[in-house]
This record gives C-alpha cells, sequence and structure tokens, in this order.
DNA sequence: CAAATATGTCTATTCGTATAGACAACCAAA
DNA sequence: TTTGGTTGTCTATACGAATAGACATATTTG
C-alpha cells in the first residue's frame, strides 16, 4: 500500500490511480507480456476499493493504452513515453525519431491574426502586427504527442502554412525562405491541467496534466522566427535538457 | 464564460478553478489594489455556480494565496510566481534572487542509504553503493518553492550535511571539499499531481500540481557531483531555459 | 474436468461535489 | 444615512465518487 493518495483533494482517487499506473506502472512493469498486477493487487496497493480501480482502469482502456481479458487480465498495449529533448538545435524529427514510429506534424489550421502581446513579446514586433498563426498537432508511434501553435511574422512568412502542409516540418518550410538553420532561444515551462479542447486533441483521458512549453525559435543571429506554445500530455512525456559542459 | 472546465472528469471543478485563478486571474489583474473580480462575476466567466467560486477562493486563501474582506471583495495577498532558471551555471540563489525576499535552503533531513538504480546511474557508481541523501526545502519570500531530494557520494562527501546546514547552499558546502564550480549536466522534467507529503511541505492546496526535475551536477570535467529530485509547486513556478545562441 | 484466479455486473450505502435560492452581515460610495 | 454591491451562512436537492459485499462469467493451470 503506497499510501500516496489524497482524499478531499479536489482530484478524484481514480484519476490519481491512472495518472500513476500511466507514469509509473506501465513504466516498470516486470511481467514480459506486459501484464499489469490484477484489481485486486492494485487496490491493496493504493489503499482502495477495488471498484475505484476499475475506474481507474477503464479511463486508461478507452484512452487506448490498456486492454482488459475477462477472466485473464490487463496488459499494457503500448508504453507511451517518450523523453523529448530541449536542445538548443532540437527538432521534434529528431529527438523523436529513434523512439516512435511516424513522427510528422499533422496542420490542423492556420489563419491570419494580429499579434497579442506575449506573441509580439517573444517575436519582437509591436503588438498589433499581422502574424500567421499555425496549429500543429505531431504524433509519435500513431498517437499524438503534441499539440503546438506557433506564431510568425505574416509579413516575412505569408505562405507558411502550404509549405508546412506539404512537408509536415517547420525546418523544411522554413528553408523555403532560405532560412537553413536555426536555434531554440528561450523555452519557460510550466504545467496544468489539460482543457476540453486538449483533451480531444491529444486523445487524454479527461482531467489529465498537460506539460506546457512556450518557446522562441531565432537565427544563429538571434533574430526572433517563431513563437511557440506547445502542450504535451504529461503522463506520457519527460523534458529533457542535456547540456554540452565544454562549451 | 469561458468554458474551459471539464465535468466528469475526476478533477473537481473547484480545482480547476483554483488552479487557473492562482496560475492565470492572479497574473492578468488589472486592479492596481489586487481585487479579483467578485464572486458572481467568476461563476458567471466559468458558467459554474457561485458556491463552486467560493469553494476554490477557500483552497486558495488557505494556502495564503487570497485573502477575502467580507462585504468589500477578495484581494491577491501575493503574486507567488517566480521563473527558475534551468540554465547550464544555474544556482537556486542566482536564479530566484532578484525576484524574491529569502532565498535560502533548509536541510530537512540526512541520511546514508545505498544508491538506488536511478542514483547509481546518475552518479556513474555501482548501485548499492553508500551515497548521503539530503533532503531540503527552498523558499522564496518566506514560501516554499523547491523540495528537493539530493544524493552525493558519501565515500567523498561524508559531511556535506552540516556545511549545508550551516550556509543552506549547497554551492557553498561543495566549495569545503575545494569544488569551486559546477554544472548542470542534464535534466528531466516532468509533472504530476503532488503526494500527501508535498502538500505538506510544499504548502500546496490539495489536488495541486507539481513539476518535478531529475537533474545531474558535475564538474567542469564532467564528473558527476550530485543527483537530485526536485519538486515546484507548478502554479508559482515556471521552469526557463534560456540558449546563449553564439555559443 | 475441476480448481483457482481473474474480470464483469449488480445492489446498497455514504460522502464529496455542484446547483439553487434566500437572506443576513458587511463595506464603500453617493 | 441610504443605497448598491459584496461576502457569509443556511437549507434543500441531485449527481458523482468511493466503499462494501455478493455473485456471475471467463481463463488458465493442474
Amino acid at each position: 500500500m503506497e499510501q500516496n493518495l489524497q482524499r478531499r483533494s479536489g482530484v478524484a482517487l481514480w484519476r490519481q490511480i491512472a495518472d500513476s499506473i500511466s507514469s509509473d506502472i506501465v513504466r516498470n512493469i516486470q511481467d514480459p507480456n506486459g501484464k499489469l498486477p490484477g484489481e485486486i493487487a492494485l487496490a491493496a496497493r493504493y489503499g482502495v476499493n477495488r471498484h475505484t480501480v476499475r475506474t481507474a482502469l477503464r479511463a486508461l482502456s478507452e484512452q487506448g493504452l490498456l486492454e482488459t481479458r475477462h477472466g485473464d487480465g490487463t496488459y499494457v498495449l503500448r508504453k507511451p513515453h517518450v523523453v523529448y529533448p530541449l536542445g538548443r538545435r532540437t527538432r521534434f524529427s529528431d529527438g523523436i525519431g529513434d523512439q516512435a514510429g511516424a513522427k510528422r506534424g499533422r496542420l490542423v489550421s492556420s489563419m491570419l491574426e494580429p499579434a497579442e502581446t506575449n506573441v509580439a513579446l517573444g517575436l519582437a514586433l509591436h503588438p498589433g502586427t499581422q502574424v500567421l498563426r499555425l496549429d500543429t498537432i505531431s504524433e509519435a508511434d500513431g498517437y499524438p504527442m503534441t499539440r503546438s501553435t506557433s506564431w510568425f511574422d505574416a509579413g516575412r512568412f505569408a505562405t507558411m502554412a502550404d509549405f508546412f502542409s506539404r512537408t509536415g516540418s517547420i525546418t523544411a518550410a522554413l528553408k523555403h525562405y532560405g532560412i537553413e538553420d536555426y536555434f531554440r532561444k528561450s523555452t519557460r515551462i510550466h504545467a496544468r491541467h489539460a482543457t476540453t479542447a486538449e483533451i480531444a486533441e491529444l486523445k487524454l483521458s479527461a482531467g489529465a496534466i498537460v506539460l506546457v512549453t512556450h518557446a522562441v525559435n531565432a537565427t544563429p543571429e538571434g533574430e526572433p522566427l517563431q513563437y511557440s506554445i506547445t502542450r504535451f500530455p504529461a503522463d506520457k512525456v519527460t523534458l529533457s535538457i542535456e547540456t554540452d559542459i565544454a562549451q
């Protein structure tokens, strides 16, 4: 019984258990076939009723993470945890490439809009300047891993959306504008509960936690190119920073 | 009415509202005196009953973030949001120093124990080697901002705990061993719900989210010195990475 | 096949969450 | 002092969350 659960917290026990199973149990599974401990064993471990565990397992099954077999047990369908590097030259495809299968970005929508304060600040533009907004979803292993909104100076990158749709890559799209290289200039990270829209787009179970990064990408000269807000499912993603000490 | 709340999610509406107020509203307050919108206005904005908003406000008041004045309104007592830099040479006191008042670490406990897999891997030791474990809490502005557990090679840093207690600083303690400089070698970041212990130690409201970093600090030569797991209250802390492009 | 073990379903009860409305108590400004 | 707006408290109701126990049904193993 690992008494890590809190009652009367505003977060239901079944949700805490679902988070725990998704982020801990699944990664430390001993069974070679990916079989989870039984419902009764899990109930004992968390110190709750078996029905509460079942609610958690049902949520994860509906999410596609687990499969329960009547009379047999519960099995892990996939181990969705990936490490996402936040290095200075990180690209999504670079980082995830060796950990999962498919890795292209998919354009959800694009539009022109006036820059809000944050965006203008990040891109070093005046607030209200027209900017191009791209909403994208990236997948790893067929499952959504990032939900990203990016802004670009509309005066310069008006047709970004077309290039991105064709290639599924910001890097490739920027090459059409003669930008051969760019860098992660600054990144801010926080975490919160997922919104309704994020639940749907990232195929999360309701009440899940998302990691959120606000990043500015820039040319080697430091000129801002892209301001982006990216949301990761916290139970499936660990962000990683590797520092080159001898720099 | 910003319909960002989800029902039947396993996360109570009052908790979602508390998180939202803590991380959004408080930062974007218009009123110069730090007065929040009224309960009825908030209820309308979130599309919930006034009593639900009151539950959220009560949680934040008990946490010390807000103060409600009968017949007047609700006021922000402190804006607890700090940006915590994760640069390669970051020290806690360096990063938080200019954003808040007090900033020293406090030793909660220290002990010798055999290194577990993660710790051994991070410190490049064999699993089971004796390591010194320090449990510390750092505060900014009088409020807990980090809850950290660090491990050091016990053969080398046996009396770390004493030095740390006296100075409240890992950096200072390491100097006693002739280590003038050290660097953040690698950092991994994820997020989850806070445990019961973390609720108490970080003075969180129950059900809060914590950002968790697993970091290895090393000498300039790359020799691992410290493996640490640090937990930050997600509603009060944003982690930040600034990259020096021209490096 | 039989036994042991696992998940699936059902009923019942208790407590936390959320809504609804009414009214009291209090404060600030006209 | 009066008025309007705000928080505080109370009652009532409905539903979700969690517990408890019993039993059905399916699978695996001996």
